[in-house]
DNA sequence: CTAAAACATGCAAATAATTCATATAAAAGC
DNA sequence: GCTTTTATATGAATTATTTGCATGTTTTAG
């Protein structure tokens, strides 16, 4: 590596600020300092991020190139820095909290609170990211705990289970399917359907509902983020089948209506995944319980 | 930013290597000075990155944090200062690339070998997070071109032709409906049906040939990367409808098979989405042309 | 043609990182 | 239990690098 944090700080600077004086006003540095910066990356590169236009500095394409790798790790690297700060000393600890599967974080403010009361000491991260690869990212620490559906075993993931929760039909306000108390699998046959992407997950409506019956929804659209779904489905355009509790905020606000999938409903469990390694009395493990604890007595 | 480089390094290379010695060896540092750099470190941040457990190094839970930024971050910037020396040295420009909608690249080692043939001054880059949003990723800079499929007319956004396509029913080989010249949307409805996720694209086969009809296939799951849906019908476990370009390789080398839709096909226009702002003669637009050129007479 | 605006440069001073030599501390060997 | 080895820490001197000041150069504006 040959370029410092302050060369890739420049570079953010100019791009942002367009001109040198300005960009050294940010950095609070002086011009001259900038100037004597700027060089200095170049000559460590061999190579110009700009050129002169008449007396202004335009970006080379290779300049350009080079600066979109500062925007995108500087503020990573920034963030990292002040989640540091704040777990060492002790003020937070950071804990990081995905959810699997399903893109729904409507019940999110409410823990956050929640936490912030019982453990004032606990700093909540969202990684968004995890809900695609919820085990691999528990695995390379780049996530602490997992809210995730069904039951995933796993060696070195431990799974606390949360609550339990059903799979239903979820429709449109005044769909036909929604005055029955419980539908079948048939009754999905005539259907706009969407389902949330990934391949057929164990325990979910596609293997213990769909494919027992040997019917098969008419129409099939597939929609990565469940809020999505959610939207399509209130705005009259199809059905799906999904977690209760991932449309919780919908259906309490009555954008859409949920059906019990046959007679029995069809029960769905979800447990907090952490990594077995977590020490005993660690904040992560310390979240785990809190959102255990939460679903048994949510203060909503 | 209060850490410089050397010390995410110096967190990169501990994590890495777990002991001081070696890493101050990997970082081509005394151990001397490592172990001062360390202090360093955490003086600046006003925290401990490591406990001594017996005379060996254990990162606390805030130095793992944030040495999770910089394992993320490093690689980035190191290809960065790679890519910008091949660039400004006029060695070699970067170009990068992306595919929307289909994950599907067994094209790109042959263009690739075109490309350093027709342009050695061009170097190219795949960006596979362009898959999701080309435009955006056009516009924010990330990429460069995007090989999009149908018409995606966008402000700022100069679509440049590259080959006529069709959508074709994929099947395994030997399937039923492969024998057929071509299909019906209802010969779909008894089929293990597979969609590449995504919102209903514009002028792709959803909308086009299966809501037409009425007709649904009945079983329909959603696999996000087209390589996989490939593996899936290679396996005999269902059909799909796609870019006959983008199964290309698994046709030639007979691991799916192909049926054409309705009786007069449906074909499917592929062009390279660049921005406007690109300059004349840029190794943009020459990737662009080129790629426009190669599907005209592919060396393959 | 002068004034201003914007960036570059030479040099001295301050700042900070490295090394060498050595100290401390924990395991391992006998 | 004592010595040896292994692993990291510390102190002082050296070296390198960044910064700011003052000033120079170049372009645009009036």
């Amino acid at each position: 590596m040959k370029l410092e944090i302050r060369h890739w700080q420049m570079l953010k600077a100019l791009s942002e600020l367009g001109n040198v004086a300005d960009a050294a006003d940010k950095l609070g540095i002086s011009q001259s300092a900038l100037s004597h910066r700027i060089a200095e990356a170049e000559r460590r590169m061999g190579g110009k991020f700009f050129e002169k236009e008449g007396r202004r500095l335009k970006f080379t394409p290779a300049g350009a190139l080079i600066t979109q790798a500062a925007l995108q790790t500087l503020p990573i690297l920034e963030r990292a820095e002040n989640d540091f700060e704040l777990d060492a000393s002790n003020e937070k600890q950071i804990v990081r909290l995905g959810v699997a599967s399903y893109s729904c974080y409507y019940w999110l403010p409410d823990f956050m609170q929640y936490v912030s009361k019982k453990a004032p000491n606990i700093q909540l991260r969202l990684v968004a990211s995890a809900t695609q690869n919820p085990i691999t990212s528990l695995q390379h620490a780049s996530v602490d705990i997992v809210i995730a559906p069904g039951y995933l075993a796993t060696p070195g993931i431990i799974a606390t289970p949360l609550f339990e929760d059903e799979l239903v039909l979820v429709t449109p306000n005044h769909h036909s399917l929604s005055h029955n108390t419980y539908i079948e699998a048939q009754d999905l046959s005539h259907q706009q359907y969407y389902t949330y992407s990934q391949n057929v997950l164990p325990g979910f409506e596609y293997e213990r509902f769909i494919r027992p019956s040997g019917i098969i929804p008419q129409q099939v659209e597939v929609v990565e983020m469940t809020d999505a779904i959610i939207e399509l489905i209130s705005a009259g355009l199809g059905v799906s089948i999904l977690s209760k509790w991932a449309i919780d905020g919908a259906l309490k606000s009555q954008r859409v209506s949920c059906t019990q999938l046959g007679k029995q409903g069809l029960d769905l469990a979800w447990s907090a995944l952490t990594r077995e390694s977590e020490k005993k009395n660690s904040a992560t493990k310390h979240v785990a319980s809190l959102l255990a604890l939460w679903y048994k007595a949510p203060i909503k």
